[in-house]
DNA sequence: CGTCCACAGGAATCCCTGGGTT
DNA sequence: AACCCAGGGATTCCTGTGGACG
């Protein structure tokens, strides 16, 4: 079967030598940040605005910046970034200043955000806050100093801000936006960014007043101006562009604004479907490529989702998929919970109580996984969530069965029936 | 109109982890 | 070795509530 110098690789590597229609996905990827933004313009010229006196040594005003996904408010950040410390390298009459970006889905406690803000002026690996340890007060201490050490303007850059005021209560917020007034020859500013136009609605009016100091709001891309950045990409990304059927790029696109101009979106699939057309020794990316790419992207969301749950996470998943595979579509938390008892012993692991499930089924219907409405049956009935799976049971057990752990009990049910 | 069901979901507390200091 | 500290998950205890039933 197999010949001599041939390996189960070949195949492969052979295809891969054949000419390719992806020069360089990278350029595809969406935290790729390209030296042009189109569209952007009008927004960085604002911004660029407000950080210009930070160049002149003065505190530039604190900004926020709101924007749905995908339209350019972290590349435009830190597209900034680079010009600053382009500006500040090459013209010695520019002020020093220091520009940095966290982002707070990744360090999402106060502890983390300012350790890594103090880290970034670590010289040495023992200057290194670490990540547990200190206790807080220490750790403002010395980010304070460094701060003050450093001299100029320090640019703080909290991307997804949000997502680290949703856990805690902002108290990190607070202290940077008054940090000033402790500092003698240093300046601190904060460019915050979140999706959530709410967002400032959960902040105490000292912060909020503080913070937002300038407002900018990055409107969604529509299917024009996401075409353009689709354009630009494609000529860096694919070697040959009449590889691209015409009506490809505006398909994207249009499916993209759909979604609220999400430009992450449009190029995920034109990356994708170039992929899929590769795959399938296509000379051409059709539209039929990009609609399996949506498809293809979307299931692939939503497993890799389900993969990544919890343990206990995906048992009450896998409960509330049996419960749907036998029939039941609508189930009540207690309904629910029951089964996930049954599991768990079943298995052999202590369950949790039925209040922290009550949480975990909030996450799921988060997630988007599940849908969980508030319903109240009166007297007898009670009041209760009922709960329905907005993703395919089926394809929800197929997953949950490659984990180890839930391999041994995702067939309980259909084994219990056999024995009666 | 009050009762009462079956929970929702807030608050305080505990436990554990990974790290520090003394 | 003994103890401090932040943070996340979980438990315990609790009060709150929409609406069918009587």
């Amino acid at each position: 079967m197999v010949q001599e110098n041939t390996t189960i690789f070949d195949p492969f590597l052979e295809a891969q030598s054949k000419p390719l229609l992806i020069k360089d996905r990278h350029f595809l990827r969406p935290e790729y940040i390209p030296d042009k933004l189109p569209h952007r313009d009008q927004l960085l010229n604002q911004l660029a605005s407000i950080l210009s006196t930070a160049l002149r040594g003065e505190r530039p005003s604190n900004i926020l910046i709101f924007g749905k996904t995908g339209t350019g408010k972290t590349a435009c950040a830190k597209f900034l970034g680079k010009e600053v410390r382009r500006k500040v390298e090459t013209d010695d009459r520019a002020k020093k200043v220091n520009y940095l970006y966290i982002n707070c889905k990744v360090v999402d406690t106060e502890y983390g955000i300012l350790a890594s803000i103090a880290n970034h002026f670590a010289k040495t690996s023992d200057e290194q806050i670490p990540f547990t340890g200190w206790p807080m007060d220490k750790v403002y201490k010395t980010l304070k100093d460094r701060v003050e050490d450093a001299r100029g303007v320090t640019v703080i850059v909290l991307d997804e801000i949000d997502q680290y005021v949703f856990k805690s209560n902002g108290d990190v917020l607070y202290h940077l936006t008054n940090i000033n007034d402790e500092l003698k020859n240093a300046k601190v500013s904060i460019i915050g960014i979140t999706n959530d136009s709410k967002f400032t609605e959960r902040l105490e009016t000292r912060v909020k007043t503080r913070l937002g100091e300038e407002n900018i709001i990055f409107p969604p891309y529509d299917a024009h101006e996401l075409q353009d950045i689709l354009k630009d990409r494609a000529v860096l990304a694919f070697f040959d562009q009449s590889a691209l059927d015409p009506s490809v790029i505006p398909l994207c696109s249009a499916l993209a604004a759909q979604e609220h101009g999400d430009a992450r979106r449009a190029l995920d699939l034109l990356r994708v479907a170039g992929e899929l057309a590769e795959r399938e020794n296509s000379s051409k990316v059709t539209e039929r490529h990009v609609h399996k790419a949506k498809n293809k992207i979307e299931l692939d969301v939503q497993n890799e989702v389900i993969r990544s749950l919890p343990m206990h996470s995906k048992i009450l998943l896998l409960s509330i998929v049996l419960e749907n595979l036998e029939g039941q579509t609508q189930l009540t938390t207690g309904e629910v919970y029951q089964v996930y008892y049954e599991l768990c012993r079943f298995a052999r692991i202590s369950p949790l109580t039925q209040r922290r499930i009550t949480d975990l089924i909030s996450e799921l219907d988060m997630l988007g996984i599940i849908t969980a409405t508030l319903k109240s049956f009166g007297r007898g009935g009670g009041r209760t969530r009922i709960i329905r799976m907005s993703i395919s049971p089926t394809e929800a057990r197929h997953i949950l069965s490659e984990d180890d752990e839930l391999r041994r009990i995702v067939d309980y049910r259909s084994r219990q029936t056999k024995l009666f």
